[in-house]
RNA sequence: GCCCGGGUGGCGGAACUGGCAGACGCGGGGGGCUUAAACCCCCUUGUACGAACGUACGUACGAGUUCGAAUCUCGUCCCGGGCACCA
């Protein structure tokens, strides 16, 4: 190890009495600046679009077949590049050259993600804007970026917070807020289709009366309504220490804010809110048509988390409580009910001898944030609120009790307790004493594999049972209700069948689908992010800025930060900090009917705003009448019904990690749906195909305070490591600025260059998988090269060699070996492969052609 | 607990549809060049036994299918990732 930490501290192999023309670092940069340089020069990898303002149809003809090749665009961090960020920028690059030496017109470039909180809270700490920071970082990355030798298109690039980009980040936030959710043809439409429907009476209004008879009010509140798009009270994740709004998919599942790490609190607050749920079914259906790995498509789909099952109606003394349960099939065993303690209906179910217990049960609840609940070892707790409910089946009054198990953000927030039948209501009712009467008569290798008799009497059970079982004490035949019989099917599926029937028949519930997706949460109490392109009256109502008011440009200020609070401090309120700024919040405009008086939205969007379009808008990066040209788009992006019948289109092959799975790739697939629906797009998707690439991996080390240190200032002795002579614990992770353990690129061009460093980080491994960076292992990739280069050159004269000999049948047959093997593993993006065929030829052809005459080989 | 991946030399990894396990690189050993070293070049390098031709063993572990298994099946263990009181 010790070897491996002095390497890891870049020593070029000495080339200081080297012949003149050896490859060395100091040739390899002078070749790829030469080479960088003419690329600019001579616009060597600006793509021509088929039409419109980068449009060359014949040359984008003569380059043959279109490909869209995306890398996941980075945040321009102030610290720069490590050698993990580039590892698929590499591998995107290598695979556009070959895409284009082989026929292909590739689109290929890079933008940045560039609003956030790193620059704001930077601006915060020196009350320089964020701006400045951000176009710092923007032109050091670009440089980075270039001195990599990657091949993009730089007209395409495109900086989220550009006025000129995200004046059409506001232009799709308006879309959507123009827009509702037509169930019935199963798509998004504009709004004034809806206002049309109303008004011809083709569509009734919520509660019936003509649209003539209702007021305004009544009118734009029916309206404002069924928008995509809705601003309004709603359970929002508040973080008071960062003093703002989060998502759902931003807190982590101990209950606290994904930056910061502060805690999340649930309160009821107007926010911006996007329906991204009237998508789940739609977001789950079309992942079969997406070439992505399983990984993803499954974290997809137990993120939106559908289940189907029934919605079940219990009469009780304050009216009816509906409950949701995947099993309706299980109702006979149903001998209680369970509301969380959140649910409505708690104090009118509460009786006055419970209420003192109810009451405190219910503040407990409250207070404990979810990692508590979870702490608790899982021990079911729960009070009886006195009174009880009628099972629709049986007739039976069950019991009503709150307990925590039972969540008010999952179904209906409340359940019906089947014991037998599910584990969490057997330990409830164990504890409680409640009944536990068996439905199903579970097969006897179910009790052999517990080690007890076959029995009905569920004292004996130790687990609830699940799964296929012949029902029994499954009839109400007894009963005043029509009848039910499942005893006697041994099959799940047709039990639910019969129920389902029996439940809608009755009127007790029907059939319904439920999802764990929640709306996305919108807004965000920041600067550093898009203005809202919305303004609103003297009654509140939210009005869109029409499109010649767009950019609405963030205002200029030098107070960056919200109010943020003390971590814990759940009642306080949010403030903006363009709440701040009145002359810039008062506005007076006119929206079409008159000069008035407004007051501008002061929140900004979420940092995922501007990631859901941008491969879009690199179609069309300089298209100022549109956010992207239809005909453009349905070039790159149109469904390849060549590749499958049922293709989505979208990009040809996106490359990015793995940590995006439920974030940026929901929502971009969201909004791209969206603006299908409402005729903008060709492509149903955004990205056809994902590829996940793996991490970079490298040692880190903490000392006693379990603070990280910087990996290259450890030293090892005996398998031990110290720093300054006190021990040190090591470490593995992903390697980054957080870790200490970051390599720079510019430390690999200054040693061996830039294509060592992209041949090494190709020649690792497959691109999917992560690996540790062993900074002693670059030297091989170098010495193929300087093999490669003094097979070509003569290092003593730099004159291309023209002593060699012609190829000797072997070795021509390995040449053509070769080729065929890197070709189809470049097609597979197995480029670890393909350079190891390259460097067998190499070295096969040295050892033919060292000093001009053939070896004798083995 | 549930759902995905994965486990091959000292290290990163290769082996495409079941057909010579360990390509290629690093590291190690030996040699050449050099006054010497670095760089570079050549040979060698899974383990055990053997001076050597070689022989046996070997892809986490245990069974199985097959003429033949790193690869397929079943079970077990371990590692990584995701989700988790989701009714």
């Amino acid at each position: 190890m010790s070897e491996q930490r002095q390497s890891t501290a870049t020593s070029p192999p000495s080339a200081a009495d080297a012949p003149a023309h050896r490859y060395t670092a100091a040739l390899a940069q002078e070749i790829e600046l030469r080479w960088q340089d003419r690329w600019d020069a001579e616009h060597t990898f600006e793509t021509p679009n088929p039409s419109g303002r980068l449009g060359d149809p014949e040359l984008a003809a003569a380059r043959g077949e279109k490909l869209f090749v995306l890398d996941m665009f980075p945040y321009p961090s102030g610290a720069g590049l490590h050698v993990g960020h580039p590892l698929g920028f590499i591998g995107t690059d290598v695979y556009s050259r070959f895409k284009r030496m082989t026929g292909h017109n590739v689109l290929y470039s890079m933008g940045f993600d560039a609003f956030g909180l790193p620059a704001e809270q930077f601006a915060v700490q020196t009350g320089q804007h964020p701006k400045i920071m951000t176009d710092q970082n923007v032109a050091t990355m670009r440089r980075q970026l270039r001195r990599l030798g990657l091949s993009h298109d730089p007209r395409r690039s495109v900086a989220t917070t550009d006025p000129a980009y995200y004046r059409w980040t506001q232009w799709i936030f308006n879309q959507i807020f123009g827009a509702w959710y037509d169930t019935d043809l199963d798509r998004a439409r504009p709004i004034d289709e809806l206002i049309a429907e109303l008004e011809s009476g083709a569509r009734p209004t919520p509660d019936g009366r003509a649209w003539a008879e209702l007021t305004d009010a009544e009118r734009r509140d029916v309206i404002d309504s069924r928008r995509l798009a809705v601003v309004g009270n709603a359970p929002v994740n508040w973080c008071p220490g960062l003093g703002t709004v989060v998502a759902n998919e931003e807190v982590t599942a101990d209950g606290r804010s994904d930056r910061g790490n502060f805690p999340v609190f649930k309160r009821n607050m107007r926010q911006w809110v996007m329906r991204i749920t009237a998508y789940a079914d739609r977001l789950i259906d079309d992942l079969d048509t997406l070439d992505w790995t399983d990984a993803i498509k499954t974290m997809q789909r137990n993120w939106i988390g559908r289940s189907h099952g029934a919605e079940v109606h219990f009469p009780s003394p304050a009216g009816e409580i509906t409950v949701f349960t995947t099993r309706p099939d299980t109702l006979f065993g149903a001998t209680f009910m369970v509301l969380s303690p959140e649910h409505p209906l708690v104090d009118a179910l509460t009786t006055p001898e419970q209420s003192l217990a109810v009451a405190a049960y219910r503040r407990a609840a409250i207070i404990k944030k979810d990692i508590e609940r979870q702490d608790e070892g899982r021990e079911k707790t729960g009070v009886p609120t006195g009174l009880t409910a009628v099972n629709p089946v049986t007739g039976d009054d069950i019991p009503i009790w709150i307990a925590d198990y039972v969540l008010m953000g999952y179904g209906t927030g409340a359940i019906m307790a089947v014991p037998c039948g599910d584990q969490r209501d057997f330990e409830f009712a164990g504890k409680y004493g409640l009944e536990i009467p068996a439905i199903q008569q579970p097969p006897d290798a179910w009790f052999a594999a517990h080690g007890i008799e076959p029995t009905l009497d569920t004292s004996r059970w130790p687990v609830a049972f699940i799964g296929d079982a012949p029902y029994v004490n499954s009839s109400n035949h007894d009963s005043g209700n029509d009848s039910l019989d499942l005893n006697g099917i041994d099959s799940v599926d047709e039990g639910v069948r019969l129920t389902n029937e029996w439940l809608e028949a009755n009127g007790h519930g029907e059939a319904t689908i439920t999802y764990k997706l929640r709306d996305w949460l919108f807004s965000r109490q920041r600067y550093w992010g898009e203005p809202f392109p919305i303004v609103y009256d003297d009654d509140g109502r939210p009005h869109a800025l029409p499109d010649a008011m767009l950019p609405v440009e963030l205002p200029d200020t030098d107070s960056f930060s919200p109010r943020t609070f003390d971590a814990d401090d759940e009642f306080s309120d949010p403030e903006s900090p363009l709440d701040r700024l009145e002359s810039w919040v008062n506005v007076e405009l006119d929206l079409g009917d008159g000069l008035k008086r407004y007051r501008r939205d002061t929140n900004v969007m979420p940092q995922w705003a501007g990631s859901c379009w941008y491969e879009l808008r690199y179609t069309d990066p300089t298209n100022d009448e549109a956010f992207v040209d239809p005909a453009v788009e349905a070039y790159w992006m149109g469904p390849r019904t060549d590749v499958r019948p049922d293709h989505p289109g979208g990009v040809d092959l996106y490359v990015g990690g793995v940590e995006h799975a439920v974030l940026h790739l929901l929502y971009a697939r969201f909004w791209h749906k969206v603006l299908y629906d409402l005729g903008h797009l060709s492509s149903k998707e955004p990205y056809a195909r994902l590829f996940n690439q793996g991490y970079i991996l490298a040692d880190a080390y903490k000392d006693e305070r379990e603070i990280y240190i910087d990996a290259f200032d450890v030293e090892e002795r005996d398998g031990a490591y110290y720093h300054d002579g006190r021990p040190v614990t090591r470490e593995w992770g992903k390697m980054g600025k957080s870790l200490k353990n970051a390599v720079s690129p510019d430390e690999m061009y200054e040693a061996y260059g830039a294509d060592t460093l992209r041949l090494y980080e190709m020649a690792m491994g497959p691109l999917d998988a992560s690996r540790p960076w062993e900074t002693r292992d670059v030297v091989g990739m170098y010495r193929f090269l300087q093999r490669l280069w003094r097979n070509l050159v003569d290092e003593q004269t730099g004159e291309l060699r023209d002593d060699l000999p012609p190829l000797d049948d072997t070795t021509e047959r390995m040449l053509h070996r070769t080729i065929d093997g890197v070709r189809t593993d470049m097609e597979a993006m197995r480029f670890n492969t393909a350079i190891a065929k390259l460097i067998e030829l190499t070295n096969r052809a040295t050892a033919v052609t060292a000093d001009g005459t053939p070896r004798e080989l083995a």
